[in-house]
DNA sequence: GCCGTTTTCGGCCCGACTGTTTTCAGTCG
């Protein structure tokens, strides 16, 4: 059983307690319990088969921690099915509409009998909702509108449909002359994988002006809530932007406010409560007087604490490592040498080795490797023995060409369903880069996938495993594997893994780059790149790096040509 | 239901906006 699964039945329970109007503070603890368990970088399950005491993980105690062998063994627990009980179910459901929360839920429900969305729907199209106390004719149409919002957004966007709309927000509020100062927060900044909406902090002398300029932006949709301090739209594309503004005095607390991530400031404001201060997204308070808040270091500082970079801050154990002074210093964009996947015309590429080296070259890079597909892969006209031979010659011609810059002969050769990899050895023993992938059969058991993986790690010829888990996100699961035994293999063997930083992959995933980490493992970040602009899928990659801890040394095309070239040719015959 | 730098009971993060009210509950982030 997942993490994931856990989880998502201890909100479940929070969900209808919630309904039943239990205690919040009985509900909170449910829902910190699932937030655990989600963040947990091992799998309950192994921490069960190994006798662990489950009490020792934060927000989990005695009775969260029966449940969740309850629903280890048995899928559920009673406390659960109690509540199913007691409350219909499907009302979960309707408490994911915007806007109709815990107790409005309830409300129709006892009052009209509403179970479900379409029932939701049809009493607020014909008027009965609006005679129930507290409620009215708006309330009507919000919900009406809050239904097809969950349809139609379906959650979160990915981080680089995030990153161009927040590229043209940007365009305009810095031709608005009466914003003085912006800033993009949120997960957006933390670069999570995927972005639930945009939060933008802005800084104006006279705000009802900067609103309205703010509002001429050509992708508001519309406007979904407008005070003074806090104004949200809905863009045309359905990504919600949060507009909040501020003074500078508290620039440094509202960054760190809507940064987030939510656990982290709860982290953050328990810290000053102890200390019998108050931190919110005005600053840093003592009774009435400010300790810090123009900067997001002088309220870190003030809480003894070193600066967090964004992509740390999950309450992941990163405060406990800025007390200590061990916070890790994240690798960046600027420390990355070369791009080692990357695939041309010969196979499924738009671009020849020329031109995806001229790329590499207008980018600062100082080597590239080309890495096509091979035979098994055909749909992407991947090469056989014979093609790849004559390719890797083009590919050394080029590089003989061009004395400042270093082209790899490479492949990205596919690990079939046996574990064999699907070129000649000898003929991968001849390249400068061997990436070796899964592009088919993702759905092998936990055993055989892994004892597939291993074969391919341990051939003695591979370089590094091209997106270890095959997800895709939002539309095709991880495949199942001993993710520990793989890493630990890939240790032993001189063998990197990927973070592929292509945005619909982006895998390895954060959480399993730190455990890696831990293991000892070495990484490579490739953009996958399949024309000459996807080359500047890096940065995404360089996000996940980021979040999962990983320092430049842990990331080898961080190194340059020279240094590269060495570990290459040195590690022949260790893998 | 969890948890402890005010520790085994009594707290639990904090503020803005909307729609319904006429002082506030519900929802959201």
């Amino acid at each position: 059983m997942e993490n994931t699964q856990i989880a998502n039945a201890l909100d479940e329970v929070a969900d209808l307690l919630e309904l039943s109007q239990a205690n919040e503070f009985r509900i909170r603890a449910y829902r910190r319990a699932a937030r655990s368990i989600r963040g947990l970088s091992r799998r309950v399950e192994d921490l069960l088969e190994e006798k662990k005491d489950l009490t020792k993980l934060a927000n989990i105690g005695k009775g969260t921690a029966d449940k969740i062998r309850e629903i280890r063994e048995t899928g559920t627990c009673r406390r659960l099915e109690e509540l199913k009980r007691q409350v219909p179910e499907q009302l979960a459901e309707l408490m994911k509409v915007p806007q109709l929360g815990p107790r409005k839920a309830m409300q129709v429900h006892k009052a009209l009998g509403i179970e479900t969305m379409d029932g939701l729907k049809k009493a607020c199209r014909q008027g009965s909702i609006r005679d129930l106390p507290g409620m009215g004719r708006k309330t009507e149409e919000n919900i009406l509108k809050g239904i097809k919002t969950l349809a139609s957004a379906s959650g979160r966007h990915s981080i680089k449909a995030a990153k161009e709309y927040a590229d043209s927000l940007g365009r305009h509020l810095d031709r608005v002359s009466s914003i003085k100062q912006w800033a993009v927060a949120g997960s957006f900044r933390r670069r999570k994988e995927t972005v639930g909406d945009l939060d933008v902090l802005i800084q104006a002398k006279d705000r009802s002006r900067a609103t309205e300029e703010t509002l001429a932006f050509e992708s508001v949709g519309e406007v979904v809530s407008r005070g003074k301090e806090r104004v949200t739209v809905r863009l045309k594309g359905g990504l919600q932007v949060d507009f909040r503004y501020f003074e500078p005095g508290a620039f440094g607390s509202a960054m760190m406010y809507f940064t987030g991530s939510k656990a982290h400031n709860i982290a953050l404001r328990k810290r000053a409560q102890h200390k019998g201060w108050k931190l919110n997204e005005y600053g840093l308070v003592k009774g009435k007087r400010t300790l810090a808040g123009k900067t997001e270091e002088s309220v870190y500082h003030r809480l003894n604490l070193a600066w967090i970079p964004p992509e740390l801050r999950e309450d992941q154990g990163e405060v406990e490592a800025a007390e200590h002074e061990e916070l890790p210093v994240p690798i960046e964009f600027d420390d990355i040498r070369g791009d080692l996947h990357v695939h041309s015309k010969a196979s499924d590429g738009t671009n020849t080795i020329e031109e995806m080296m001229d790329a590499a070259r207008q980018r600062g890079y100082q080597y590239l490797a080309i890495t096509d597909h091979s035979k098994a892969v055909t749909v992407a006209n991947g090469l056989d023995e014979k093609r790849l031979m004559n390719h890797a010659e083009r590919i050394r011609e080029v590089n003989e060409s061009v004395p400042d810059f270093w082209l790899l002969a490479g492949v990205e050769v596919d690990i079939l369903k046996s574990g064999k990899l699907d070129l000649d050895e000898d003929v991968l023993a001849g390249l400068d880069w061997v990436c070796a992938s899964i592009h088919s059969y993702f759905n092998l058991d936990e055993k055989k996938m892994t004892n597939r993986i291993l074969t391919a790690v341990r051939s003695g010829v591979v370089h590094c495993i091209g997106h270890p888990c095959g997800r895709m996100i939002g539309q095709r699961d991880p495949i199942a594997f001993d993710v520990d035994r793989v890493f630990e293999a890939c240790r032993d063997n001189g063998v990197c893994l990927e973070i592929n930083a292509q945005p619909e992959r982006l895998d390895l995933p954060d959480t399993y780059c730190r455990r890696a980490r831990n293991v000892g493992v070495a990484f490579v970040i490739g953009t996958d790149a399949h024309k000459q602009q996807n080359l500047d899928f890096m940065p995404f990659g360089v996000g996940v790096a980021r979040r999962g801890w990983l320092e430049k040394k842990d990331v080898i095309n961080t190194r340059t040509a020279r240094v590269l070239e060495k570990r290459l040719t040195g590690a022949q015959g260790h893998g």
